[in-house]
Formats: C-alpha cells, structure tokens, sequence
RNA sequence: GCGCCUGUAGCUCAGAGGAUAGAGCGCGGGAUUCCUAAUCCCGGUGCCGCAGGUUCGAUUCCUGCCAGGCGCACCA
C-alpha cells in the first residue's frame, strides 16, 4: 500500500505538473474521518491556491477533470470540503492488492546502523526505567531491521566510575567482607541494591566516607587488589545479570563497549589529535579556565571543558572518543571477545585490549541512534555539535539521540512500598527513581509481578492445564504486558508508575492485543480442513451487506497504512505511534469479531471472504507484534 | 540567568495544519443455545492553560504570558 501511494503520488505529479506547477512535496495523503468522504484524500487545490492566489474549489474542479478518467482501481473522485480531492477505491482492488501483499518484505538497505541502548552501571540491579530504556532501544532496533535496515545493538558499559567504587567501598569496608564471600553471594546485583543506597546515606552523613571512596577509585585505577579483581568481579557478575534479564524479556545486544577499554586503549589521545588539527579544540584563553582545552557550544555560546587543567579528560571526551569511533573516524578499533552465547548460538561480544577472538566487524556505521533519557540531551548535543564541526554538519544530523523521559512513581506507589517521602515529595504527583536513594522499582521485581499475576488468570481461566504450559503462557503474557507498557506512552512524557497501571490485562495493554491474536488464531485452528487459501479472484465485497462491508473495509484500509504508520514511527521517533496504531486495529477487528461469524457461515463465499480478512489481519499483527517484541501464547 | 520539554474528559493518555477532538480506566446499564467475556455494545462530561498572530482553515505553526518538569560543574 505505501507503494501503491508512492505510484499514485508520483503519477499525480506526472499528470498535473504542467498546469499547476506540482511538486511530489505538496501531495499528502490522509484518510478521512468520514467514508463519506472517500478512502483517501488529499489537499493539492489549498496547497495550489496558496501559491497562485486562485480559489481552491476552482482549482479543484480542473483537476479532477484532468485526472477522473486515468486511473482504473478508482471507483470516483471526488472534490469535498471546499478543495479536498477525495479517491474512492474500487473495493475488491484494495482487498485483493493487500492480499497479493502479504508477504512483501522491505528490500534491504545497503546502511549499517548502531543503536545503542541499556547502558545499565553495573553495580546494581535494573529498574523500571532501565527497563524502558531498553524496550524503547529494541524496539527500534526492530523497526528498523524490518524497513530492511542492518542493526548493529551496543550496550556502553561504564566499569570504572564512582558508582562501582562505592560499592567496592561498601563490600570491603562498611560490609568486611572478602572476596570469597563476595563471590559466593547469592544474587549479587540485587544485594548491591541495598548496599549502594546505605552507602549513599551514609556519604550525606559522614564526609569522611567520599574520601575513603576516592582512594578506593584510585586504587581501582591503578589496578591494585584487591579493589581491582573486586570491582572486575562486580562488573563482570552484575553485567551478566543484566544481559540475562533482558533476554528474558526478548532483548539482545550484538556488542558490549567497556568503558574501561576505551580508556585502557587511549582512544582519547587519537580522538584529541583530530580535535586539536580539526580546530575545534583549544586552549581557553578564559582565565577562569586557565591551562583547559575547550571546544565552543555553539547553542550557547559558552566553552566546554574537554581536558582539564591537571590533563585529566572530562566525560564530554571520553563519549565524543567513543562516538567518533562508532562513526569509523578514529582510526583505531577494540580487541573482541566472547562474552555469552545465546540459546540459538548468536554471539554477544564484548570489547577487550588484548588477546584477539573471531569476531565480527564492529563500528563504523553511518546512522547512529544513542537511547538515552533526555536529561542526557545538553552532552548529546554537544557531541552531535563536534561531530558535525569535523565534516561541515552531516555527521552531527546522522548522530541521534534517541530520547525519552524518566520513569518516575506515584506517591502513592512509593509509599506502598513502604517508603517514606518528605511532604513535599507527597505533594508532587509523582516522584523521581533514586537508585541511591533505592527508591525504585527493580526490574525483575516488576516482572515478577506481573507474572504472578497472569500466572493466576491463566490458572482461573484454564483450569487443568498442565503446569508447564500455564507458567509459559503467564511469561508471555507478562511480557507482553510490560513491553506494550514501556512503548505506548510518548517518549517525552514522564511515566508515572503505578503497579495497578501497570498490573492492568484489560482495555488498553499488551494482554489485550494478545487475547486478539489468540482467538483469531483459535478460530484458524478450529476450521482445520476447511482452511483454505482464498482466491482472489473469487474474492467479491459486493457479497457483503453494507454494514459488514463499511466494517470490513475500514479494517483494510487501517491494514494498509502499516509500512506508513512503522515509517513515521521510526522518523519521528516516536515509537508509541506503532502501539496506538496496533491498538487500533485490535479494535477493530474485536468489534468485527462479534458481529459475523466465520466458523458457522453458511455461505461458503462469504466464509471465504472473511477467511481472506482474517489471514491478512494476521499476518500484520504477527509483524507488528514482532516489532514490540511481543510473544504469542498459545492460547489465554 | 541561559537552554530543552510539558499543559486536551474525574484519572492515565492518543490526536503527523484539514472535515463532527478521541481511547483506556473509573462509574451506571446491557450482551454468552454461537469461532475464548483478558471480549463486545449503550450512557455523560471538554474556555484543547491564557492572549495575540500567520492561514481558506489552528488542539496542531509563530510570538508573548501563566503553570509545571528537566538540564546547564576543571562530578561521572
């Protein structure tokens, strides 16, 4: 269908071009709230009459002279509404084109793209808004992959801040232990959870404890143990948590970036050399800033500190290092191992500096799309501003940030988890996630949660099944839950977390769009011999009453729209635009659902017909389910 | 102070300059001899924050104001 848009746009521009000076931009199309007003509709006449100061409707009105007769998939067309041009299908062209269709695939883009999401400081548990982060970054990926996109997933994991110290600190010296002990702890990364927030509280109150703190990051740096193997074994196991909880709600990555790696390799002393001969940093002449190297922010006009007065390199650096790797412009690459080997046996690699295994080729792509929340948005720019400064703006427009809004809590929600909050926090209508305050949803608590509480449904709507299949079907549906949870609101309105939100099955949720899926599955299943592939020239909507048939053709014209609709998404990156978009559909096809049976039809064409729909329907929430990342259950 | 974002139904949110502004939740009522009731149907509520501007047409774009959120260290 989008080509079918495509051709007919272009074909527009070819036929009106002489007369009216038409550019392939001033064709829009939409379909109209109405069906009254055609299946498809389009604004040439306002946008003409702007340019020519003529009337829209007179316009109107020699165009569709012009055009009325060229195209035989049209029924009529139309002009409405003052100078809509407004196209009636003839209706068993767009149903038999959808199903000729079916199995189109977008041919591949000859373009490597990074997406890089997660990014979880491996020092604690997940939570919640890792995990939107992360469901938001593989659903991109996904997107893009099935425009035909080559996808490359990084994971940056940055092993050598603070935030591994304190824990570090809080281990050997708060908590005495050593580091067989540490070894031996039973899930790792959640009891660091704890750790890290006692640890906060106590850096507010003792002073002391930062110095402490700085000596153990120190001695990190240096490569002195037992800080050094600690830190390496926290990283390393907390890491792995992570990477397995993320599988197991359907989340891969292709390559982990240790930021201690691009440290170890210098990356920045190669990154600094094509600043300094690029101009675009300098020693500051601010005295302020005396003995800094800078680089200008053009947005405000202010310097930026990149390497300070003690020649240590500030964080602005080390990303602009690593982006400038990832665009193939540094001029150096990792060593790659191994680090974990998924059930089908894709590779996940991890970078090293020095023993070298078989790997793929990594970086160098040409479209980047950072996942980051947007408080990140000023340093994102920055480095979108540097990278553009070193080839007259085109790389800084293909360095994305993919950006979204925090995951924050109800004051409700916190203080049933029995937190206590200040008056002023119970005043807001909701409240930050503090992973050092350790208020926060852990991620694997949440999925926890919710399946626990499928588990329950499953059980009181299926009662006998065995317990394997109910557990896998509870998974799937938590799941679903989740992933079309984290998806559907806007990336740039703040979460405001509830469990009962959260915990909903109904209405507007993943669950439902499943519980769709399933049943239509279910009726496939129950026609068993009968299910045969409909012929298309067999196919005839006139069949159809005129209630079924406005039904049944809404649904086709909403089928048609998702190459569109997973286009927009990815351009504007908004990827709620794919879930309401799927919604929608569900809906539709529930409310079709319940007026015309397809098992007990008696007319065997009608029966076809609706078979066709049924297929087609299918077949696009099996893609669009693919691209949210949500299961199948066999059944609800 | 500078920069970014948000304001739509009781609540949570969709609305890509276009025709009568929509969903879910909640509340009230109804539907199961029939493909799964995690479903479907019916019901009410809107100064689309306010004021200007651009436009044939503004919830959507521009400007100003009001209200809220976030970011702007020789921290990472």
């Amino acid at each position: 269908m989008k080509y079918l848009q495509k051709d007919l746009s272009a074909k527009l521009v070819d036929l009106l071009k002489k007369d009216f000076q038409l550019k392939p931009e001033d064709i829009q199309f939409s379909i109209p709230p109405d069906r009254r007003f055609g299946d498809l509709s389009t604004t040439i006449p306002f946008v003409i009459a702007k340019r020519t100061e003529q009337k829209p409707f007179l316009i109107g009105e020699k165009i569709i002279k012009k055009i009325r007769k060229t195209f035989d998939f049209f029924l009529d067309i139309k002009l409405a509404g003052g100078g809509f041009v407004n196209f009636y299908f003839k209706k068993n062209f767009l149903l038999s084109y959808l199903i000729e269709n079916l199995n189109h695939i977008s041919p591949e883009k000859n373009q490597k793209v990074i997406v890089e999401h997660t990014s979880i400081n491996p020092n604690k548990s997940a939570h919640i808004g890792h995990l939107r982060n992360a469901c938001l970054g593989d659903t991109l990926t996904r997107g893009l992959r099935y425009l035909g996109y080559g996808v490359e997933v990084q994971n940056y994991i940055d092993d050598t801040g603070v935030q591994v110290a304190d824990v570090v600190w809080g281990l050997l010296q708060y908590r005495k232990m050593n580091i067989q002990q540490i070894k031996g702890q039973d899930n790792l990364a959640s009891y660091l959870w704890d750790l890290y927030s006692d640890v906060h509280r106590m850096v507010e109150e003792k002073s002391e404890i930062t110095q402490q703190i700085r000596e153990v990051l120190k001695r990190i740096e240096l490569k002195k143990n037992p800080e050094f193997e600690m830190s390496r074994f926290i990283s390393n196991t907390v890491l792995e948590n992570h990477i397995r909880l993320m599988e197991s709600v359907g989340i891969r990555y292709n390559l982990l970036v240790r930021e201690s790696d691009i440290i170890e390799l210098e990356f920045f002393e190669l990154a600094s050399k094509i600043l300094k001969e690029k101009k675009v940093m300098y020693p500051s002449e601010d005295p302020v800033k005396e003995g800094c190297w800078v680089i200008k922010y053009n947005r405000e006009n202010i310097e930026k500190i990149i390497i300070r007065s003690d020649h240590t390199i500030t964080y602005i650096g080390k990303d602009i290092a690593y982006a400038l790797w990832k665009v193939g412009l540094l001029g150096k690459d990792f060593f790659y191992q191994s680090f974990y080997e998924y059930p089908d046996s894709e590779k996940l690699y991890i970078t090293g500096t020095g023993s070298h295994s078989e790997s793929p080729a990594f970086g160098n792509a040409r479209q980047i799309y950072n996942v980051i929340g947007k408080r990140q948005s000023y340093l994102q720019n920055i480095i979108s501003q540097v990278l553009g400064s070193l080839d007259n703006g085109q790389l800084g427009k293909h360095f994305i940030h993919f950006s979204y809004e925090m995951v924050s809590l109800t004051s409700r929600c916190v203080q049933d988890m029995g937190f206590e909050i200040s008056e002023r926090d119970k005043a807001k209508p909701f409240v930050d996630v503090s992973g050092r305050k350790g208020i926060a949803v852990k991620a694997e608590e949440l999925i926890k949660k919710l399946t626990d509480k499928s588990l329950e449904e499953v059980r009181l709507r299926n009662p006998g099944l065995d317990d394997e299949s109910a557990d896998q079907i509870a998974r799937d549906i938590a799941i679903g839950a989740l992933r079309y949870f984290m998806i559907k609101f806007n990336s740039n309105s703040v979460i405001a977390f509830d469990f009962q939100d959260a915990l909903s099955f109904e209405g507007d949720s993943g669950p439902y769009l499943q519980y769709t899926l399933v049943r239509l599955n279910s009726i496939l299943k129950k026609m068993g011999d009968q299910l045969v592939d409909p012929d298309i020239k067999e196919l005839d909507m006139e069949l159809l009453n005129e209630k079924e048939s406005g039904i049944f053709y809404e649904i086709l014209l909403q089928v048609s729209q998702m190459d569109l609709q997973i286009e927009f998404a990815i351009e504007s990156k908004e990827l709620s635009v794919i879930t309401s978009y799927t919604y929608s559909l569900c809906q539709k096809f529930n409310h079709y659902y319940h007026l015309f049976p397809i098992i007990s039809e008696q007319r065997l064409d009608i029966k076809k017909l609706r078979l066709s729909l049924i297929l087609l329907i299918k077949k696009k929430l099996e893609v669009l389910f693919g691209i949210i990342g949500i299961p199948i259950p066999e059944r609800m």
